[in-house]
RNA sequence: GGUCCCAUAGUUCAACGGAUAGAAUAGAUGUUUCCUAAACAUUAGAUAUGGGUUCGAUUCCCUUUGGGACCA
């Protein structure tokens, strides 16, 4: 008894004088671990043996703050449930000052902290800057992520691709690694002769200036144009008799793009030429929606220069006997041991497989940044390969081989199904962010809530939103989960969406310049002071976000961060409707609430940031 | 033929092996003299199949079915 009063009296005045329990909070310990560590101590002193105890948050049915499930104890300690929970609990609450009440409910004990604690939480949070309790690890990480085709535009699956892979980034990075973000452009091989090839006959000298079509876009064109042609040529051919698959090998124009693709290899001028003026084309192209969307990386690199990679490597692995040699002198290694199949790693005529590049560049990769962890953001259709690659990396001794990673996902479908762009039923990325930006214009008119803005406010509030929708409703899915896109519900503005969430943070930016308080307007309220219910549930959001940034970024899964952030905007938005803060009478209570609602609108605003998406300050 | 991934309300998504499986949307019904109703509240609705492991399984293991991908 006397102790609470000393604890009370102590976090009246916490400010000057923090007690044990806040100091170990901002010596950057959890609250959960405290509570694990008393628990374990505790059954250790009453039964002598151990157990790692996992708190979870308790359910809203039951009273109490966190909850220590047992079961485990019940067989080894051969007693009863509520013998067990009643023994803890109250060896708990005899010593030690934090603890209000407890429950005990089969095997689950139930504990309630005292009101003082939770004021102590927040304070405690109010100190410092969002995010700022984790520790740097310095650990050096590279994401690899986009690596886009330079023969046509991107689609809805390179967005799911690039929101990811940037995301991901940035929540290693808050995790505190160091990240290098970077992109493998592929930049050459027969899908680019087909472009080209294709330009020479039809193209007439047509540029992305005269057509009035962005680079990647008219580099595109002309790689349909080549389908369409091939095509042509195959019936034709099938008409006089061929088989299918003659006429697939000896379509001249099929044949063309692979002698352009050998002139290319043999640095023929004007090949090069051409492939040069095309690429640049892209890269314009690309440039443009990169910024658009808000993605950028710090190293590119280019296949043309890294695809002639991997061979010695093949030689060196092959002189080691890591790789065999078939009689037709094609190399390949043996994964039957890690439940792979034989591997073909170079061709009997020397030339590369894709296997074969990649073993080069992945040593590239770690050679240039020194890299402990290299990620791969590439779709779940390269499972496989991965397998392979990393297993070879393994076999062939590579230091760095544990640290790789494939982040695999899935893929985007329609409602009408799978994208096919031979039957034109992709989605272009360009005219997707278009459309969105379009409907955000739209419903911002209906709204009519921000018609005194300058025109250029509102334009970037627009792409604000329709990249919030966009990108929210691609991160929320688990990555490694095939998902459907649905253009009608992605362009949706309501419930677990993302202007919902920007609409949740400019709510409270626009109550925090009501109230115009500055940063250190602190509230002073005794440690007795309850929270109330949506008060505390916003508390225990905000507390918990750096523990989701370690998780998210254990399992590289921005949608751990788009469902707690999404969480944390309903929470707060049954807080608002249920209390004032500007109307709130005590003056104490109305500057507890301002500095609660101003951190969850900078955790809102961060964790947003997290999934590269921007929030407004009015909508 | 071999390997891998997925399966939860009508639909789209959640749920470290824990309590009565959560949301959103579509449906029904309410809430605006009060900080932004892009909000809030009420309501109805789901673990593909058959086994196993255990105090307890949406979760782990096996079978079947149904979707998807990859390797020759």
């Amino acid at each position: 008894m006397c102790k609470t009063k000393e604890l009370i009296a102590e976090i009246g005045q916490s400010k000057a004088k923090k007690c044990n329990f806040a100091a170990k909070l901002t010596a950057n310990m959890d609250i959960i671990d405290i509570l694990s560590n008393k628990i374990e101590a505790t059954i250790e002193s009453l039964y002598g043996t151990s157990d790692k105890v996992v708190l979870q948050p308790t359910r809203k049915e039951f009273e109490g703050d966190y909850t220590y499930v047992f079961f485990g104890l019940v067989k080894s300690l051969k007693k009863s449930p509520p013998e067990i929970g009643n023994a803890i609990g109250t060896a708990l609450l005899v010593h030690n000052d934090i603890f209000e009440s407890f429950n005990v409910v089969q095997g689950f004990l139930n504990l309630k902290l005292k009101p003082s604690v939770w004021i102590n939480v927040l304070n405690d949070l109010l100190q410092i800057p969002v995010g700022s309790e984790i520790n740097h690890n310095s650990t050096s990480v590279m994401v690899e992520y986009s690596s886009p085709n330079t023969n046509k535009p991107l689609h809805l699956g390179h967005l799911r691709n690039n929101f990811l892979g940037y995301s991901v980034a940035n929540i290693l990075d808050a995790a505190g690694y160091d990240v290098t973000k970077a992109c493998l452009v592929n930049d050459r091989g027969i899908h680019i002769c087909k472009s080209m090839v294709a330009y020479k006959h039809f193209g007439n000298g047509e540029t992305p200036e005269s057509a009035g079509i962005k680079g990647d876009h008219l580099v595109g064109k002309y790689y349909v144009e080549f389908d369409k042609a091939y095509k042509n040529q195959m019936q034709e051919l099938m008409a006089s008799g061929a088989t299918e698959d003659e006429s697939k090998k000896s379509a001249p124009i099929m044949i063309e793009a692979q002698e352009m693709l050998l002139k290319w290899e043999q640095n023929d001028t004007d090949v090069i030429e051409l492939w040069k003026k095309l690429n640049a084309w892209v890269y314009d192209g690309f440039e443009k929606t990169y910024k658009k969307i808000g993605v950028d990386f710090d190293k590119i690199y280019y296949e043309s220069n890294t695809y002639l990679l991997g061979k010695d490597l093949v030689e060196d692995g092959l002189k080691r006997e890591i790789f065999y040699k078939k009689e037709d002198n094609s190399i390949w290694i043996d994964l039957t041991d890690e439940g792979l199949d034989n591997k073909l790693v170079l061709r009997g005529d020397g030339t590369s497989v894709y296997i074969t590049q990649d073993l080069g560049t992945t040593d590239l990769k770690f050679d240039d940044f020194k890299s402990e962890k290299s990620i791969w953001v590439v779709g779940n259709e390269q499972d496989y390969h991965f397998k392979v690659l990393f297993a070879i990396m393994k076999k062939l001794g590579r230091s760095y081989a544990d640290g790789c990673y494939h982040l695999s996902y899935g893929m985007v479908d329609l409602p009408s199904g799978k994208m096919k762009s031979r039957e034109g039923t992709v989605v272009d990325a360009d005219e997707l962010v278009d459309e969105m930006i379009a409907t955000a214009k739209i419903m911002s008119a209906e709204k009519g809530k921000i018609e005194d803005l300058e025109s250029e406010e509102s334009t970037a509030l627009f792409r604000m939103l329709a990249l919030g929708a966009l990108k929210y409703y691609l991160l929320k899915v688990e990555p490694k989960k095939r998902m459907l896109f649905n253009p009608e519900e992605s362009i949706d503005f309501q419930g677990n969406t993302g202007p919902f969430i920007q609409y949740t943070h400019a709510r409270i930016k626009s109550i925090l310049r009501k109230a115009n308080v500055n940063d250190k307007q602190i509230f002073n309220l005794e440690g007795t002071h309850i929270l109330n219910r949506e008060e505390l549930d916003l508390v225990f959001l905000v507390k918990d976000y750096s523990l989701v940034i370690k998780n998210a970024a254990a399992e590289y899964s921005p949608a751990l961060i788009a469902n707690y952030t999404y969480e944390l905007a309903k929470t707060f938005n049954g807080f608002y409707t249920q209390h004032s803060v500007m109307n709130e009478e005590n003056e104490n209570i109305k500057y507890l609430r301002l500095g609660l609602i101003k951190k969850v609108a900078e955790t809102i605003k961060h964790a947003m940031g997290l999934l590269g998406i921007d929030v407004p300050e009015r909508m």
